[in-house]
DNA sequence: CTAGAACCTGACGTTGACGTGAGAGACAAG
DNA sequence: CTTGTCTCTCACGTCAACGTCAGGTTCTAG
């Protein structure tokens, strides 16, 4: 498939499309003219990329995972990096868990129905 | 207290502080020749700030949700927004422990040791 | 009063993941 | 063969949360 197929069966743009080549994520063979020609597999390979961006993940981190993710490669230094980047999600989610708290929090004391809360005047900017 | 004894009683930058203001997130006082002057609360309120900031919250968001976590305006507007960025912030933790699980799978069995993995030769960039 | 540290206001630089044309080539349909 | 759609490669623009440098001012210790 082309270009233009991938990104709309993937939702996601030609631009990124190419960036990820770019990055070295994602690498399409080539059709006579120099147009890229992508496999089926490439429409997960495509969301799993998304799913690691959307998770905060760099495009070198995504870069050097990917193998480990494939499970073809295993090195020490991959290892490190598997760990390190757990750990930091890890972190993340423990971070977002107590925002998410403070927002209930907020939201169940101004849902009660008589708690006193005053109606101000919005503030637009 | 001043700027810059701020920014060391919090951690964050001279810069970012004066950047807050920009963003009308934290207004200082100012001392006779225009110099910002902080009270003591302003220590919670930055490491709230940053703490939002940190679960990918936008200069804006807060903005708009600081006086609903101070509890004293209460608007629909508000509520809906609350919601929403709870909302947000819910699905970002799913997609995080979903990427946490997957890095731990690709963990455990590249850390079991006779899997046959093979060892590749780095590829460095 | 004076030196030096801390502070002030612009204003341009940075980084990452793309968006957005410009100008030209590739490919399927008729 | 032509037309229209898709694709190609530069290459500059964007946006957010600051970093950083310049040139000038304010405050504090001695």
């Amino acid at each position: 498939m082309r270009i233009g197929e991938l990104a709309s069966s993937t939702g996601v743009s030609v631009r990124a499309l190419r960036y990820y080549e770019e990055q070295a994520l994602l690498i399409p063979g080539r059709s006579g003219g120099g147009q890229r020609h992508y496999d089926e597999a490439a429409v997960d390979r495509v969301q799993l990329i998304q799913t690691l961006y959307a998770a905060g993940l760099s495009s070198r981190t995504i870069h050097d995972l990917l193998p480990c993710v494939d499970a073809k490669v295993n090195t020490p230094q991959s290892r490190a990096l598997l760990n390190a980047e757990r750990d930091r999600i890890d972190r993340q989610i423990d971070q977002l868990v107590q925002v998410r708290a403070r927002l209930d929090a907020v939201i169940s004391s101004s849902e009660a129905p008589a708690n006193g809360c005053a109606y101000a005047d919005a503030t637009p900017r």
